[in-house]
DNA sequence: CGACTATGATTGTCGGACAATCCGACCTAA
DNA sequence: TTAGGTCGGATTGTCCGACAATCATAGTCG
């Protein structure tokens, strides 16, 4: 027992800009302000709290990222709902940086997509196969261009998603989806055949859905996903090199 | 053809301090700066970025809260490696805004810890299984404390995940299992038997792994979380209210 | 050689200032 | 009446300068 029994709490001096970033959360979480709501200006927020206005304003940024306020037409500042892609471009980032290999992408991707699809083969709805079917022929017409066809193909799935009708999974998924489409980019490149499979893919897919034929599905998206890292061993990368660099290129664009 | 054939592009002036902000981070993304370097002092951006103190600092709050720049010891600015909670703390308030359901919560969980465990089986070592057990024989010791075996509870399967070894299915669940935490905390502390009954299934998943079984592995993880579900139930709240209330005493105080 | 101190650097906070922009009210003309 | 134009006030983005508190570091002393 070299240690002394009692232990301090550490003391911690919080910034004011901070206090203010937290202060202004806890009204939200709390469901006193509501997505929307004003938060007022600057000056209101200078005399509630009593700091100088620039420290509201550093406290502001706080959440500003967050997607917890936002600023509405006219640079207003408001309660915003943070949307799943806001948060998961935050996400994908930091995949990114703690450098995840492919494989540790398409593992999960395979679990996340298996759980989607039988969601969606439950939950499908006349309008949710409309919405796969247009797809499919947009993706269909634009065969030769695979930037394209990875754009489709990631719509294809994002729409999967909303049929399966679970904001969770939704939103865990997100992070994984962002590192997708590039690598989808690199791995539909090469061959026209690779775009082929793909559309056959999502055809039986949502035929799958039509039929609510589980087993059918989990088939098709197993083959689906396997043929995406294919493609992606055919253009010559490696699993488990991180996808960094795959990424890298894409990242920096949008 | 109401609409005129040709758009423009919506002008969106940029503030600066946004560009501070991005500027800092496409350094990180493109590795020139990697976690732990240092980023320089206010004064240093100053000059770099050719801008006010303020306007850099606001930029530097956009990138804090995210977990792209950290202070170190001093205060003093640093690239930091963004960790899955940080942003998963976010990510499960706004879950929480979305005021997503338990059933929702409970469908995406059992995906994921199904997913989760059969990683788990294939890839357990003799290190991780002794964590296990230590977690469990910790959990009995506390078995009349719901909070306490809420915690551990959580700690369990936190190990199981990071057992599976698969970073991003990590990163996947953990804005779920924020929420699981205060939702467990209700389920189990009704009876003493519950709280048996979770231990019963965290050794048996533990041998699961230990024989390499996966369909016993499957099975008691299915018996876990449907127990996890029922426990809710017999607290007498609905399946289709959003997790909101449960966890707002909690979430707050963290 | 280690503990202590002085000094400079850095951050957090403050007050004030100004241009650009936006909102809303008011006004004018067809 | 209504579409369009004008004007003043409010608000944000940015800048400047300043100061106390704190930290790092080098230098000093025992």
């Amino acid at each position: 027992m070299s240690e002394v029994a009692e232990k301090f709490a550490r003391i911690t001096p919080v910034p004011a800009y901070q206090m203010v970033a937290e202060a202004i959360e806890r009204e939200i979480l709390s469901g006193r302000l509501r997505p929307g709501d004003p938060i007022g200006t600057e000056a209101q927020l200078v005399r509630q709290f009593g700091v100088n206005r620039s420290t509201v304003r550093e406290g502001i940024r706080l959440l500003e990222q967050s997607g917890m306020v936002q600023r509405d037409s006219s640079r207003r500042l408001a309660v915003g709902l943070p949307h799943y892609d806001q948060l998961a471009t935050r996400a994908s980032r930091a995949l990114v940086l703690h450098q995840v290999t492919f494989r540790e992408l398409w593992e999960a991707t395979m679990a996340l997509s298996l759980a989607t699809i039988d969601l969606a083969v439950d939950r499908a709805t006349d309008d949710d196969m409309r919405g796969l079917d247009a797809n499919i022929d947009a993706t269909e017409a634009a065969m030769d261009d695979p930037a394209a066809v990875a754009a489709y193909d990631t719509e294809f799935h994002l729409l999967l998603e909303k049929t399966g009708r679970n904001r969770v999974l939704e939103m865990a998924r997100e992070p994984s989806n962002m590192l997708i489409y590039p690598t989808t980019h690199v791995a539909v490149q090469g061959t026209v055949a690779g775009a082929r499979r793909l559309v056959e893919a999502h055809r039986m897919l949502v035929q799958a859905l039509r039929t609510r034929d589980k087993e059918m599905a989990r088939l098709w998206t197993r083959r689906h996903l396997n043929d995406w890292r294919k493609g992606f061993e055919k253009a010559g990368l490696d699993l488990d090199q991180p996808v960094d660099l795959v990424t890298a290129s894409q990242a920096t664009t949008s």
